[in-house]
Order: structure tokens, then sequence, then C-alpha cells
DNA sequence: ACTTGAACCTCTAGCTACTATAGGTTTTAT
DNA sequence: ATAAAACCTATAGTAGCTAGAGGTTCAAGT
């Protein structure tokens, strides 16, 4: 029936998104153009919302706005035809994988930090002489060996 | 003595800095300034090789540039009045232990996802019926709760 | 002395995923 | 009719680099 239209405002407390970042989505063409009242104001509909829903939802599980594109399209992709759904599974399942493990490899890379951390700090704690062992340790690399990449890849 | 100069390139070799990295930290004066040659290249001493290397450990372990710099910071204080050692590494500590809550924070989130993604490629794979688990779990987020923050907060 | 090629230089733009600000317009409620 | 809340566009900023263009300098070999 899709009467129901909402405002931006209004899509942004149902999804928890902000105003900007819906704004934002539009412009990079994840979300559909909606359509606009004669003042030029936005106006979306139910499908919209379903759409912004998958999108936050996809992000806050930490999946790239590229992967969350994909899943998209195979969506859009698999209501055109009706074929391939197992395709589509299957493509699906696969980001999905993909994810995961650039989560795993991002869990273990920062384990290994924390136990440096908490070496370095526990060794400050226990020093009898008044010399910083964070700052040692960040100057030399001499309190263990740790071989993970920088932390800082954005996912 | 001091009197060995070593070129951008040899500075990135030693320290596994990538040489564009190297003139960032300077931009932003992290690294000083060099002295140049008469034609204009920068040459260091051992004196930026052992802040660099600092700046890069302190990067690999995930530490803000902003912690960074106070850290260097607090160094350069130490050196210049002998005084205040402990407050210093009690500093140094505190941004330490930060650090280390941040990225338990993180790992702790990861994990949420990690099992929430699991979950999804499972009920994908024993699927009697061939609606993907993925999408609609994307679409619904019915199938557990979770409560952390966007993922993509860069540290 | 001269040439060659690697390494250097600056400057600008691009990346991800937003967020913030300025300055103006529309909508809605009273 | 008016006033406040919500909307609009456009631009710039955030972090921490990375890539490219287009030109110069350095060191080694002939």
């Amino acid at each position: 029936m899709d009467l129901q239209l909402f405002t931006i405002g209004q899509l942004s407390k149902q999804t928890g998104c902000k105003v900007p970042t819906i704004r934002y989505y539009e412009g990079i063409e994840l979300l559909p153009n909606p359509p606009r009242t004669e003042g030029g104001q936005r106006r979306y509909n139910a499908h919209h919302l379903q759409t912004l829903r998958f999108i936050c939802h996809g992000r806050e599980l930490g999946f790239p706005i590229k992967a969350i594109r994909e899943l998209l399209e195979l969506d859009q992709f698999q209501q055109d035809s009706r074929a391939s759904t197992e395709d589509g599974c299957h493509r699906a399942d696969q980001i999905a994988l993909e994810h995961l493990h650039r989560i795993e490899r991002k869990i273990d890379q920062l384990s290994g930090l924390r136990d440096e951390l908490k070496m370095m700090i526990n060794a400050c704690k226990s020093g009898d002489n008044h010399s910083c062992q964070v700052m040692s340790v960040l100057a030399d690399h001499q309190l263990c060996q740790h071989s993970h990449g920088a932390a800082d890849d954005n996912e």
C-alpha cells in the first residue's frame, strides 16, 4: 500500500541513522533518490526505510560500504529475475565470510597489541628505578616481538 | 658523535616507514625538520632516526598520532629539565592505559560482530529453503541483539 | 667531464565514511 | 500571520596516510 511517507527526520529516528548520513548515502547512490515535495524536501516511503535499515545494520556490523552496495545489488538482482537465488545466496555468504575473516584477523592483531601494552604498563608499575618503561619500549622495542601490520587499516 | 647522516630512503629502510609517510610526519610537525643539502635534499641524523622509530612503533601499536605527540613532548620535557621524571612516567603510563582500554573495548565489539556473523553464515549454510539468511538478517536484524556502536571508529 | 638512472623534491588530489558549519528555505503549529 | 523546528545546499574538515605528475639532484660508472 506504501502510502505512508516519511520525512528525513522520521527516517532518521526509525533507523538511528543521522540525517546528514542519510543524505550522504543518497549522494553516493547507495540509497535511491526519494521524491520531493514542491518545496524540495525529501519524502520517503516504506521501501526506502527498509533499504536504509539494511544499510545501517550492515554498517553496524562493520561491513564496508562497498560490500553493502554489492549485497543490495544482489538483492535487486534476485527480485528482478526470479532466477539464481542460490548463486546470490552463495555470493552473499561469501561476502559475509570475507568480512568474518577480516574481523578475526583484526581481533588477533588487537589481542597482540593488548598483550604488548599490558606488558609495558606492568613493567612501568613494577619499575624500581624511575625511568618509564612505556617510553623505552616505544623507543627501543625490546620487550617483545610482534608480527602484525599497522593497526589503523580502517575496515 | 652523531656524524652519520642518512637520506630519507635510508631512514625508510631502517624504520620500515614509507618515504611519503616520513615527509608527512615532518609536515604535521611530529618529526623535526632535518637539515638539507645544497640541492635541497633531507639529511637525517641519529636523533631523527630514534624519534622516527619511536613514532613508528607507537603507530604499529595503534596509538593515535595525538598520543604519540604527547609522549614525545613528555620525553622532551624530561630531557630538558631533569625534574619530574615520575610525573612524566605517570602520564605516559596513563596514556598507555587509555589506549589499552580503547583496544579492549574494540576487541569486545569485534567479538560480538564475529559471533553475529558466524550465526548469519551458519544459518545460511543450514537453510533448507533457498532464501539467504545473510540478507534477511541484515534486513530485519532478528537473529540476535547486539549492543555495540558502529565498528568504524578509526582509532 | 659527462652521462645515466635511481632517488629525491614539491604540490595536489584521493582514499573511507562521515561530521560540522554557514546561510538560507519550507513546513507546521498556534 | 508568525515563529520555531525541521528542512535544504554547499563546502570544508576529520585521521592518517597514499598516489600521481612533473621536475631536480646525487652518486657511480665510463
